[in-house]
DNA sequence: TCAAGCAGCTGGCTCAAGCCAGATGACGTA
DNA sequence: TACGTCATCTGGCTTGAGCCAGCTGCTTGA
């Protein structure tokens, strides 16, 4: 099989670093020559690797050795109290500012809307009507995006605060604002699954071929042991990790 | 362009429901001439909805559409103790009990080794030297393979105990014997990521195209705020989730 | 000096044809 | 009835050809 044949041995010049990060691989003309096969099987092999991840196809100017990009931790602290009010930067920037990078978040779009099936039956709201106020938002890191996050807040907790209607959280951003209303988030409960973009993600999210997503459903959980709000976080597998440090509970 | 076309048109057939799960799709041969195309481009609108994970082929067979696997949940409360002495089963046991499949583990191996970086890093030990057991484990599902963890033990934690030995952890399973000898599991750091699959993995795990891997490198941490055991999880992203509920701390 | 333009690289995608190999079911034989 | 065989489905993979489109750098002319 000269696909996997080429395949192989292009992923073994890669593991050994005779191909390292960055490096621009022969272009398919000249792999199918110096293998002796068709332009097409040459192809072949390195869409193999790029479905491993290992490398990454440039329109007209040739196929590259994928970079690992440092990874951003999301990490369980990402709530703490304390974090929020030493900083005063929502977690996301305060992560990304770590690693000397820029952080940018765009909301898309606030508005009254119909819960998915799941969001309904986390916070026991009605999946019928427009029950939540739904809050779309895009994450940046130098410009790159890098993940997506729609959080939905019930009616009667949002009320027609910032939550309802602004972009702008303010100081200590969306959790503060949920603590002025009386929900201060004392436990999280996150459901992380891991897939392959939908074609509309991997164009959003400028994700080349080969890398999966992680799906983070986060509910926000009050002190009354509440539901308050769910988040469904969509993030680009190579440049997202989370990061859990917990205590085991009986 | 034929095959975005061909692929666009099948994946609505497949959300809209005219293609149900399990469904088995027209031979490429059959959509090529449906589509007025040639077999290749039939067979490229294919693999593009493989690499999104809605079909699957199988050879000799057919094209079907991807059936939704009920999800192995694995949650924080894996590692509860109450959990542990209500049941007596470990969590993967339980857990799979619980979706009335069968389980099974395979201990493929067991045998002192030195430590992978990172796993040297939260093990504060030597990672030149054979400094850690190294217990390698298959999980099943009805015996459908599921994922694959390697623990690595620190030599003094592990000692001559079973856990150095024995494939057999006996009653309370690991936990118990770490208990035993003085290391109570307080927290637990998990660390996710999600990639493709080697295809070393993806042969040993039985995964078909387009289906990623969850990666959890694992640290178990005593009373004393000290690691004492590390594992690397590596699951299937189609058949496992993970779902935790942890407090906010400080 | 500088910039426009073009040659010749690169991948993107398609075609038509062919042979191999796994799966499956009908059919005929024991 | 039970089982083996085989025709004929299915995908797996390769070939070699061709045309389109993005990128890059050299050349040439103002």
């Amino acid at each position: 099989m000269p696909s996997r044949r080429i395949a192989d041995e292009l992923r073994e010049r890669i593991r050994r670093g005779d191909y390292p990060p960055g490096f621009k691989l022969p272009s398919e003309r000249n792999l199918a020559a110096d293998f002796s096969t068709a332009r097409n099987t040459a192809t072949a092999a390195l869409s193999i690797l790029q479905k491993e991840g290992l490398v990454d196809r440039k329109h007209g100017s040739g196929w590259y050795v994928r970079t690992h990009r440092p990874l951003l931790r999301l990490g369980s602290n990402r709530y703490s109290h304390a974090l929020r009010e030493q900083t005063g930067l929502s977690p996301f920037r305060a992560e990304v500012q770590k690693q000397g990078r820029t952080a940018r978040v765009d909301c898309t779009s606030i508005a009254p809307s119909r819960p998915p099936e799941v969001v309904a039956d986390r916070l026991g709201v009605d999946p019928d009507s427009e029950s939540v106020i739904r809050r779309e938002n895009w994450y940046y890191a130098d410009d790159e995006p890098v993940q997506a996050g729609v959080t939905y807040i019930p009616l009667e907790v949002a009320g027609d605060s910032v939550l309802a209607t602004s972009a702008n959280m303010g100081k200590g951003s969306l959790y503060a604002r949920f603590k002025d209303r009386g929900y201060d988030l004392t436990r999280v409960r996150e459901e992380i699954c891991a897939r392959m973009p939908t074609p509309e993600e991997a164009e959003r999210l400028q994700m080349s071929g080969g890398v999966p997503v992680l799906v983070v459903l986060h509910t926000g959980i009050d002190q009354n042991n509440k539901p308050f709000e769910v988040t469904e976080f969509v993030m680009r597998a190579d440049t997202n990790a989370l990061d859990y440090n917990m205590p085991i509970e009986d």
